[in-house]
DNA sequence: GATGAATGAGACTTCATTCAT
DNA sequence: AATGAATGAAGTCTCATTCAT
């Protein structure tokens, strides 16, 4: 699976340069930014640009798929931490709450999270692997009776889709206490 | 505040015609639809699409307008029945409900929905119509004992703001489902 | 067939200016010339070249169906002056001879040559039109017994289409000149 | 004349490649095929292909040299088998076939026969072979009396160069039949 | 007022050529 | 000497907006 000849050190900084680049852009002005800002952004010329990913879809599709990664070992380091410390239920709230303080990457990453339960074209390994840590993580918290029993990963994922990401803390705040009771059995 | 000289009928008819042909293409097609596609959907040429909103930035605050208007007779509505009837939670949930379901339209509606709680340029009289409605039937929500005592007039439009508002119907309902322990005091 | 609404007087206008634009530049510097130096050179803006042409290969075939139409026009002017002359030989010749001449639009003539009988796509009416004017011509000829008698329309298309257009009139007249034993029986 | 230092083995196979692939491609999607298509195709990276040829017009002019040397070549044999068999005329013909013929090398050959008449850059070694047999041909012919005695060497390159190259062999025979009555003084 | 043709900046993408590895 | 990544000018086409009819 993993190309016979490494890509050249300076073709993977490249890379990795305009995807933060183009990250940064579109999340800034929306994924309307122009192929030649996101290069200059990324101190390449266009068509460097395009020997990395062909196509404006392409180019997106990859600075979705590095916020799916990031997501994905955000679940399993909640997953990890949960079955050290027994406390599930704060897991999976302070992963909604990262989850909704990617402010910075705005619309990219609710189509990521929507992505997540959806669509997904090509490598669905990040996807999987943020499933498979939620759904575990869901069920250690229904076994402590914090979570409710009827929560299902897609729960999940619907709230991660409807998360008020581009809101300031306060907010995000506030739409994780409207959210929470009913995700928890939490009395209050 | 009314304008010196009425419109001419026909510039009325043309109008309407307009703002109904973008509600129904941008819904459709999502903001990026060309003017001059409106236009034709609308049977009119883009001049004189032109001469009623000088600018697509116009049309589209207009297309939300219309939506502002309409959720704030919605919101009004919802109060004389819940004056009527005494259940005004239920009118609460309704109310969302009938919001995340306007997912024809889509992103105007939602933009709409975040422009009643944080922006608003222009006219405000429905944004005031509906918050007014809207405190109101939180007021004998919590009256009743139905509406969590802290829930703001913010916390509806937080919500509205984030309604999963292109999903299918299922999806809604469940994401009710999911909110309205955050808002209610229903024991489930 | 015709359009309800007939095009407006500037943009018969232009339409015709792009047309003669586009046949002089593509002749002058073949048909890799850019949009922009085309639309230049007819003196209108690139949108306007798109607008009555939305693809450059809809331009081309637009300039290829003006030499197709005044082929057309030669070939059924030749006949009528053959049925008037009784000279059909002489007309054979004299059409070949300004084929080749039509030089100045080099490439484009050959290629609608070759349309003519081998493609064409939409209206054949033009290469209707020569067809049976040069195949009438043809027998006129060989009447006269000026014609060898198994020449075909075919064989006039191969000529026309393999014919120097790019050359001097020297050259061309030359290629004439070892043309014309192969189609007509003239001793010499 | 010959280079101070030869090249190395490797680079004499990597030219030959190169060339072999770009005759290829040119003619199969002619000549606005990419460098990168061609060095691809010639097994070497697009470096090596600019180190052979420093621009794409020179590998052009190369790949068109290979032909004319090709041409050279067959005029040459045509010459030899016409001073032994005695019939000049046939071999005349027969070269003008096979010109015709190498229509899988299109747009390229038509270029290196019209380069034979008019341009002409570099080294003219091959022009000059090839000319000097087909004149000498062509004076073999004429004392046979089958060759018309007008026939130039240019009235050779002109039908070269018109030859229908890109058609069908039946196509490319039928131009024989109406080209050779011009130049021979066979009755028929 | 309505119409729709014209405008032209700007978007995406390609490709001959250069240059670091 | 080969490799292939980087460059950036240029090409085709779109679309919000203006303006002659």
């Amino acid at each position: 699976m993993t190309p016979v000849r490494p890509m050249r050190a300076d073709a993977v900084r490249n890379r990795r340069k305009i995807l933060d680049a183009a990250g940064l852009q579109i999340a800034t002005h929306g994924p309307e930014i122009g192929m030649d800002e996101i290069a200059d952004a990324a101190g390449v010329a266009v068509g460097t640009l395009y020997r990395h990913f062909p196509t404006k879809t392409d180019l997106l599709a990859a600075v979705i798929a590095v916020h799916v990664n990031e997501v994905a070992d955000d679940a399993e380091a909640s997953l990890e931490r949960a079955q050290a410390s027994g406390r599930a239920v704060d897991e999976v709230v302070g992963f909604l709450e990262r989850v909704a303080e990617s402010s910075a990457q705005n619309h990219a990453v609710k189509a990521a999270a929507q992505g997540l339960g959806i669509e997904g074209h090509g490598d669905h390994t990040d996807e999987t692997r943020a499933g498979e840590a939620l759904r575990t993580l869901l069920e250690l918290g229904k076994a402590d009776g914090d979570v409710r029993p009827d929560i299902t990963l897609d729960d999940i994922y619907l709230l991660m889709a409807t998360a008020p990401t581009a809101q300031s803390a306060i907010v995000r705040r506030r739409w994780l206490d409207l959210i929470l009771p009913g995700i928890t059995t939490t009395r209050n």
